[in-house]
RNA sequence: GGGCGCAUAGCUCAGCGGGAGAGCGCUCGCUUCACACGCGAGAGGUCCCUGGUUCGAUCCCAGGUGCGCCCACCA
């Protein structure tokens, strides 16, 4: 064994070891109990963030901990087809390559993904496996392999029947450069400096006008009203009337609606329902047409401006309105945009015709499950946010006219009835027609990722993985797909099997920036984990993430990785003290002496702590108490006091230090797998893996403060310099550990200023023990402590007197 | 505009009704036979501000201020 502990290379080792010998693999068996953590899968384009590596860290703890317990526990990894996001990565490796998607054809291009797909898909799964996540590789699933589809499309059609799947022409997000309707969800919100033009409207029965503000004058030519504050005094009697719009010259009513703000701009808005969704909703209240003048390309359609970008367009009507007076104003004007989070285009809000989940009847059975407990998110506060996200959840878009995804399983006749049916059906259950032509629009990605807890134990079949696995236990993830993935697993499992998916969600922090803000490519403040994982090692990393993740957000903390690469070291170190005295085998002996028992109550003790914090998910509280067991109780203390003994052969010594380092790394396996179990496999006569081995039962813990005595001593004497008279076992542990023949030669001062200390402390206690009011009204415990605090100072205090 | 979270040592963060803590950094002393990624000692803090509750407030309550994250159709 090498002085400094090295994890490249031994990391790697073990996991290929636990990997090849089977270790991580899950198999059904209705004897035993199952735990299962549900773990997201990545997108198959993605590689591994700093997120995943915490989320790894966190679920793969779990299940160590759980497999040393002896849950049967299933780990599955796999994939998300991740439909737009694949589709762009392909599109844009096809434009490299001088080709489009469209010059391929639809059925060509859903070849060459699944060709790239299994070039370069899946290769997160090698970055999970190098941070040591004991996943059941084997049962790695994928939301578009064959048995998966089947899942989807028998959920759309039992979502059909039930009737809460629908068609409805209605305003949506449509991204112009992937032509797709897109979901809430998947935009992103930027803050823009944009200009707001303030137009000149004339009254088409006689002078005057009004003027609106608009940031979009491209979209006048679909204008069909205008807009103003039922009780706004400066419109009140213009409603009714009409107005002209500029360029087209149409004639529009003067309509009143509250949803007009009377602060903004003029107070007078113009509606144009086909390409704004306030607008859309005003228009359909009000029966008003919805005449479209841009393109699902985003170039413009109107008359006299056909194919043109609407950037040019504007600087066309606008240059009309100034020629006839009617441009009022232009002003700087910075206002929050949606673009699409995938190729960042502006989205483009237009009026199509989609499929959607009718979000009503559907939240009301996930809405009792959270209400009752059922299924419990962490922290508190995300439980309160997953149910009011719920309780607001508007009708959910599904449909994409992207090629990459699950096809809809709808299939139109030539009158336009709709059959929906898991596969191609005969004829129209309609009319009998048989020339039927499927659907082209594919399903939102995470309408098959709903499916995710039960689809890869291979639902809709009845499997022995289904039977022992499901429901599972824990979805440990970040809060910002509690809406996109949460909820609606939740969903889909009480609505299909009858039963939640698991009992708890684990909301993991958002891992932020160093410098306290989102990670992001534009502001270059991004982590690499993968030169982390390289520079530190699985453990450290592992540790640090789980040390620093208390709060909601975290910052990246090298510091707490650093802390964890110290603790391996550490460990290698009492581990290569122990193994190198206690070579050979070991007689059978049991701990006798103050300085054994003491341990051992103390690894029972930091045992059920730890166990109590990862009972509520509060790993950081546990890494704490693993590193202060480890630095200050093991090795300080405990090592420091038996070291002479062991190298003097003492059997018991030997017997206890061996048992009492295995108790040891058991308690930091789940968190730190490598290094323990390379350690392990140094231990005398040590044949099976540290990954099976067994969680210790914790003990009495009757002799925990054994040392106290002896630690208060020390302090008082590495500050006085008086040595204190002590017997027995506390004398030879204060002499073994403190040294005090070693300790270099005190001034007097040094006694004189710790005995000062020590009058200030007395005195403060007895002041507040004089307190009357302190004594009537404080709990008899913190009296106690008071008083015991005092007695200690005095006796301290007493050992430092001449 | 709404929701959530955070403000404690130079830095990153615990604690959260009764003596201000950890890790890192800094100073001093230790090449002590596990470890210098070490051991020991230390310096360093109006616990964001203002009120309130209490015998007692860093901790609870109210109101500020600053920061972050998420959400939102003021054109």
């Amino acid at each position: 064994m090498q002085p400094r502990y090295e994890p490249h290379g031994v990391e790697e080792r073990w996991q290929q070891t636990w990997e090849a010998e089977g270790l991580y693999n899950a198999e059904p068996d209705p004897s035993r109990t199952p735990y299962v953590d549900c773990h997201p899968p990545p997108n198959v384009t993605g590689r591994l963030h700093t997120g995943h590596a915490l989320n790894l860290a966190v679920g793969d703890l779990l299940i160590r901990w759980k497999r040393m317990q002896g849950y049967n526990t299933l780990f599955q990894p796999g994939f998300d087809h991740a439909g737009i996001s694949t589709q762009n990565v392909v599109e844009k490796a096809l434009i490299d390559e001088g080709t489009s998607r469209r010059e391929l054809g639809r059925e060509k291009f859903e070849a060459r993904v699944w060709e790239w797909l299994h070039e370069y898909g899946g290769k997160i799964l090698d970055d999970f496996r190098r941070i040591g996540a004991s996943l059941d590789y084997r049962r790695s699933r994928f939301t578009m392999d064959e048995g998966y589809v089947r899942a989807v499309m028998q959920f759309f059609v039992h979502l059909y029947r039930r009737g809460w799947i629908y068609r409805a022409n209605r305003i949506i997000n449509w991204c112009p450069h992937h032509e797709t309707s897109l979901s809430d969800l998947e935009l992103e919100h930027e803050d823009v400096d944009d200009t707001l033009s303030t137009i000149r409207y004339p009254l088409a029965d006689g002078d005057g006008y009004i003027p609106i503000a608009t940031v979009r004058p491209a979209t006048i030519p679909a204008d069909v009203a205008v807009a103003v504050h039922p009780e706004d005094p400066r419109y009140a009697e213009l409603i009714g009337r009409e107005v002209i719009v500029p360029w087209t010259e149409n004639r529009v009513p003067v309509i009143a609606d509250e949803r007009v703000e009377r602060d903004f701009g003029t107070g007078a808005l113009k509606i144009t329902p086909a390409h704004d969704p306030t607008d859309f909703q005003i228009g359909r209240d009000h029966g008003l047409p919805e005449p479209s003048c841009i393109g699902a390309d985003g170039l413009v359609t109107a008359a006299g401006l056909e194919g043109l970008t609407q950037k040019e367009a504007e600087e066309k009507i606008l240059a009309w309105c100034k020629e006839r007076g009617l441009l009022e104003q232009r002003e700087h004007y910075r206002h929050s945009v949606a673009f699409c989070e995938r190729c960042h285009s502006r989205i483009e809000p237009r009026i199509s015709m989609q499929w959607w989940c009718a979000m009503d009847g559907i939240k009301q059975r996930p809405l009792e499950a959270l209400r009752s407990g059922e299924v419990r998110y962490h922290p508190e506060s995300q439980h309160r946010f997953a149910i009011d996200s719920l309780e607001n959840a508007p009708d959910w878009c599904i449909s994409r006219q992207i090629w990459w995804g699950h096809q809809i399983p709808a299939w139109y006749c030539p009158d336009g009835h709709i059959t929906v049916e898991e596969s191609a059906p005969d004829a129209c259950a309609e009319c009998g027609a048989t020339d039927l032509t499927r659907e082209t629009d594919v399903l939102d990605t995470w309408f098959s990722s709903a499916l995710w807890p039960f689809a890869t134990l291979g639902w809709p079949d009845e499997t022995p993985e289904l039977a022992q696995f499901y429901p599972g236990n824990v979805n440990t993830t970040a809060r910002d797909i509690i809406r996109l993935w949460e909820n609606r697993m939740i969903f889909s499992g009480l609505e299909l099997l009858g039963e939640r998916p698991f009992d708890d969600v684990v909301i993991h922090p958002t891992v932020l920036a160093v410098d306290g803000r989102r990670m992001s490519k534009s502001l270059g403040n991004g982590i690499d984990a993968f030169e982390v994982l390289e520079r530190h090692g699985a453990d450290a990393t592992r540790y640090g993430l789980l040390k620093n993740s208390l709060t909601q957000d975290v910052r990246f903390s090298y510091a707490a990785i650093e802390e964890g690469g110290k603790l391996s070291n550490k460990l290698w170190n009492a581990a290569r003290l122990i193994v190198t005295a206690c070579d050979g085998a070991l007689p059978a002996a049991k701990p006798s002496s103050l300085e054994e028992r003491w341990i051992l109550a103390r690894l029972s003790q930091a045992q059920r702590r730890i166990e109590a914090s990862l009972d509520e998910f509060d790993f950081a509280h546990a890494m704490d108490e693993l590193y202060h067991l480890t630095f200050d109780d093991f090795c300080d203390w405990y090592l420091e006091a038996v070291k002479a003994r062991l190298y003097d052969g003492d059997a018991d010594a030997r017997v206890t230090a061996t048992a009492a380092l295995e108790w040891l790394l058991k308690l930091l396996h789940p968190a730190m797998p490598h290094v323990t179990e390379e350690i392990w496999s140094h231990l005398p006569e040590r044949t099976s893996r540290l990954i099976v081995a067994s969680w210790p039962e914790a003990g009495g813990e009757d002799e925990a403060g054994a040392l106290e005595r002896v630690q208060e001593y020390a302090q008082v004497f590495r500050r006085s310099g008086v040595v204190p008279q002590l017997e027995g076992d506390e004398k030879r542990i204060f002499d073994a550990v403190v040294k005090p023949d070693r300790a270099p030669q005190r001034e007097n001062g040094n006694a004189e200023a710790e005995r000062e200390r020590l009058r200030k402390e007395i005195a403060r206690a007895e002041k507040q023990l004089a307190n009357e009011r302190f004594v009537e009204n404080a709990p008899a415990e913190v009296v106690d402590a008071e008083r015991a605090k005092l007695e200690r100072y005095r006796r301290e205090l007493d050992a430092i007197s001449e």
